[in-house]
DNA sequence: ACTATTCCTGAGTAAATTAATCGAGAATTA
DNA sequence: TAATTCTCGATTAATTTACTCAGGAATAGT
């Protein structure tokens, strides 16, 4: 089992853009900025996304990426399988050829404990992470730098 | 967070011993040739564990490794935290600086998880899993095979 | 005292993975 | 036509994992 950046970035940016996508599509840039992600790495991670239709995508100008479900319908382990994290404890995969071809000692402890994992992160939804005051919080504070820098970007792009 | 080997034999390697320490010291030559695994790997886990005061050592002829503690009393968490294997999925371990100098959006969740993943594991001991069938049934299976060697082995040493 | 056994310790390493970066291109809007 | 935005594939530096290897120290039995 791993837990990486890949995962934590994945729902991290799916949240952002549950938050940001009500009335236009939100583009990656956008996203990069506000969770200080690499917008190359988000890209990556974006593609996987849309393969798993999660995300529908419009590119040119004021195109971006929207959700494809209600962020309701969207739980954080969809998010997480998507971009390939493999959560799975055991070594075998499941397959109980953990020892030779046969089980393991601690086969079933693994298997159990991925069953608690799953079940944590399936029944948590975007839309259920929406909801929180702590996630508004943040998202406010971020939402506020954005703001701040807003008025200097025409002259960076001048 | 991350769950690998190490952590995964360490637990396999405390559960052999649980099971064969009952009269004598038992060696990580045995453990290792029941459970499958590198001696010397073994050699470096146990170093861990007996930092950590989970199991005592003796050298020489006879020698081995028991258990510190009763089996009842040794979660499978305390196991895996004395090998390093590092079970916090959060980013910023527990900092809240994984943002910048604050929390990012994901930050409860991931630290939701970690408690969901170390009370499932605190909640298990040693003495717990002797107790299943299922181990039990792979222990006949492994000391089985160790039997049907043991006839040769003083060939091999003289 | 000698020998075999067993733990103890540190250094080194091949392979895999992660978290990116880079470059080029295609679709869309104005 | 130009700017924007997504799309795709290749490459890479750093890190980690899962070991191996070499040498040593303590202990038991003879």
């Amino acid at each position: 089992m791993k837990m990486t950046t890949k995962g934590r970035y994945a729902v991290t940016a799916m949240l952002d853009l549950a938050m940001h996508d009500e009335e236009r599509a939100v583009n990656l840039a956008d996203i990069a900025r506000r969770q200080d992600i690499s917008l190359t790495y988000l890209e990556q991670l974006f593609n996987k996304l849309k393969r798993n239709i999660l995300v529908q995508s419009t590119r040119g100008p004021g195109g971006g990426y929207r959700l494809a479900h209600a962020a309701d319908e969207i739980s954080v382990a969809k998010v997480i399988f998507s971009v390939d994290e493999q959560l799975d404890v055991t070594r075998c995969h499941g397959k109980q050829n953990c020892q030779k071809d046969a089980r393991c000692l601690t086969h079933d402890l693994w298997m159990e404990l991925n069953l608690h994992i799953s079940g944590f992160l399936n029944n948590i939804t975007l839309g259920d992470l929406l909801k929180r005051n702590t996630v508004q919080r943040v998202a406010e504070r971020q939402d506020a730098v954005l703001v701040q820098f807003t008025p200097y970007l025409p002259l960076k792009r001048s």
